[in-house]
DNA sequence: AAGCGTCTGGGACAACTGACCAACTTCGGG
DNA sequence: CCCGAAGTTGGTCAGTTGTCCCAGACGCTT
């Protein structure tokens, strides 16, 4: 076995962990298991990391940083505010079926950080980066299209993150990307609803 | 120990595991666990579940059946659509907060659900319940309000179980009522624009 | 070539898990 | 009153889990 510097180890372990995690479920991420997806020894485990939480802590946040990296650069203009957000909402969901393993990760990190002490607050930090996504996203609409919103950023923010969040939840469990698409479209609509032309003064 | 008939026992195990995955999430539902919670010896277990999966299985129907039963009588009609859609939904919320491990119990099984071969389908039939609830809820708020719906109303079904899942998420990882709330009310005035008073004729 | 920190490998441990058994007690109908 | 069915019990099994140890192999510096 070719010799692998200890952070390489890690990215491995971590890599190997998210597709157990992703094929297999959250249950079946054991450190047996990891490793023998990384094509490494136990002990190397506990050589690079103090315990299997640190792991988790730090697929949670390369996870979380794909998903927020792939978002980054992801407002799309069209002519209108709703055809904006459809064409981003249209990019991001194409993201997800791309590699549904990272939503799968995800969520159940999510679940799995609610009751684990050791996890408190990543779960919350998950959900910042989450929020602090959808602000971005619907600032650079506003400003792209010209239009300013008639709630505050922050509850939009929220009202986006709640939208995407359910609709992969319902998509991981029928798997119906048709009325996935649909959903996000219709939401897309509505929540354009909100959006007024900006006043031009000043 | 009282002699208890096995299926009263059953509902005993079953709302121990419900106290127990509530309060301490789902890893930590082993049987020893959900018996020691029920007041029961370990082996009382598999005399009234042939397996821990059966006894999983009977835990999400009863919660489901609780949530959809809450939601039964639970149209109210006030002035329009929006108002009413708020006031169902305030309803809603309000069964939320009064028993969070409801909430907790349903998003880990669904998660749960996923990966386990064993409880394939359950999570799905899960759904099925939401979807149907969502859509006869919106079809009694139609008729109530005098109004109909712009979109199938399967569609809209969909996205009003993503609505409150996405929120109910939300909410259990931050735990701000307060924004839920406010979520909640922006959705239903968000999806009432898919509605149009109904044509008189006939 | 020698030395040293870094990485590997197999094995071991104690704790815990779901499942099961065989013996015991209790109950209700004939 | 008795007997079989229903319910209870503690103990036990084999397997798995996270964690740890230590002897050895590697490769870089001197």
């Amino acid at each position: 076995m070719a010799r692998v510097s200890a952070s390489e180890r890690r990215r491995q372990l971590v890599e190997a962990a998210f597709r157990v995690i992703g094929a297999e479920g959250f249950a079946a991420a054991t450190t047996r298991r990891i490793c023998a997806e990384a094509g490494a020894p136990v002990a190397a485990f506990h050589y690079c990391f103090a315990s299997k939480e640190e792991l988790l802590v730090e697929l949670t946040e390369a996870t979380v940083a794909a998903l927020v990296d792939a978002q980054a650069g992801g407002v799309l203009v069209r002519g209108s505010v709703a055809e904006s957000l459809r064409a981003t909402l249209h990019e991001y969901w194409a993201t997800v079926e791309a590699d549904p393993n990272r939503e799968v990760v995800l969520t159940g990190l999510t679940q799995y950080a609610l009751h684990e002490p050791s996890l408190a607050g990543v779960a919350a930090r998950q959900y910042e980066a989450y929020h602090r996504t959808a602000r971005l996203t619907l600032e650079s609409l506003a400003a792209g299209c010209g239009v300013s919103w008639t709630l505050p950023v922050t509850e939009l923010a929220r009202m986006l993150v709640v939208v995407t969040d359910g609709v992969v939840i319902a998509w991981l469990v029928d798997r119906d990307g048709d009325a996935a698409r649909a959903a996000l479209d219709a939401f897309a609509d509505a929540l354009s609803g909100f959006a007024v032309s900006a006043v031009s003064h000043r």
